[in-house]
DNA sequence: TGAGTGACAGAAATCGAAAATCGTCATATC
DNA sequence: GATATGACGATTTTCGATTTCTGTCACTCA
């Protein structure tokens, strides 16, 4: 049973083609939301049909799934480099909260059918999405574990902790919720309040 | 200018009429839900006109507000009655959190039609939300000022953390949130773990 | 043989007309 | 005068017909 030898050329094409469909989807999901963007629009736009389309992606659903990734990509790269660059870990953890809600807000302001997509994304549980969660929790979890290394927070689970500390800035990230509030002036500051109470949750103390 | 002089008499019926309005509502808002449910169904069922029911409520919005404050009071009497209730004030806040969630995620559950017009009350800003609000942390901020009061709670300002805690939770209140994760069996124990954490958040340190 | 497509069935979305709903007001009744 | 309603206009919702979309497959072509 030996598996199928692709020419190299072939699949250089076959990637080319594939990321001309992402790069197509994405552009037209800005501007026509996903849900009114049809792959037959994608395919028009590259002048193929839409039959071809499916060479490279299972379903729509498949599309919808690639584009949602690279979003929340953006994002986790941003929470990841946060976690681990300079700076303590107690203003790592302030910068992270700060940074997630400002994208939510303005993913939401600027970008408002991609704000609708993460939205419908987390609501009927798409697999990035628990992927995504994976990796936020990640990034609290190194700065949690930064923090215990060096003594200034608390030795508990780091990986509970880490859940909670997310759940606990849901009303800062989750987009529905985020959206409700959009016009409260006052979410980036109950944010930083919000990392205080957190910091204050995790400092070590004598009775640990 | 007098007043216009309300006869006892009728104004008692103008009062049981409201009341049947209400309770006529509030049943056929449980099986139908509240966009389903017509003005005329309701005035129907009291064997009256449609034009009667204006008599006593200015309009739907208003019917489908009242339906809500009734709901939200149930939860609102809960909270105040833990917040003054026996045991300690970090019992108390744990007790709080549990109660919320639960009757948050039963609500849910045992009566879908309620829950969907609180989410929607939520979500378009109805009156009654921000009195709901307010309530709640008033009932949070009992506690802090209880606990502060014996010294078990750091002596932090009790209306931003009130206001703090609240959003701590809404993961695990708010309609849509807990929808979404309605099907995780943990949800109750995260809650619970979220009231650690925030205790541990709330109590006085030596550095304070 | 790999790349690409026209044709198609079943499902979902859209459309425009009809029906229902909301809220108001003139009127009726006790 | 207080209580109640029929009639009505504007708006919204519903409904069945039509169109569009999703995904598949047999087929073509270089």
């Amino acid at each position: 049973m030996s598996q199928s030898v692709v020419h190299p050329a072939a699949a250089s094409k076959a990637e080319a083609t594939r990321a001309a469909i992402v790069d197509t989807a994405e552009r037209l999901f800005r501007t026509l939301g996903y849900q009114k963007t049809a792959v037959a629009d994608i395919a028009r736009e590259l002048r193929m049909s839409p039959a071809n389309v499916y060479r490279f992606f299972p379903s729509k659903a498949a599309i919808n799934e690639a584009i949602c990734t690279r979003i929340l990509a953006g994002l986790e790269h941003l929470a990841w480099s946060i976690a681990r660059g300079p700076g303590t870990p107690r203003d790592r953890l302030r910068a992270l909260f700060r940074a997630l809600q400002e994208q939510t807000i303005t993913l939401f302001f600027q970008e408002k059918k991609m704000h609708d997509m993460v939205g419908a994304a987390m609501q009927e549980h798409w697999p990035v999405i628990e992927a995504h969660v994976d990796a936020i929790e990640t990034a609290i979890r190194h700065i949690l574990m930064d923090g215990q290394a060096e003594g200034s927070f608390a030795r508990i689970d780091a990986n509970q902790t880490a859940k909670i500390v997310h759940t606990a800035i849901v009303a800062f990230i989750h987009p529905q919720v985020v959206e409700q509030c959009a016009d409260d002036d006052d979410q980036a500051a109950l944010a930083d309040a919000m990392a205080s109470f957190v910091l204050r949750a995790l400092r070590p103390h004598p009775d640990d």
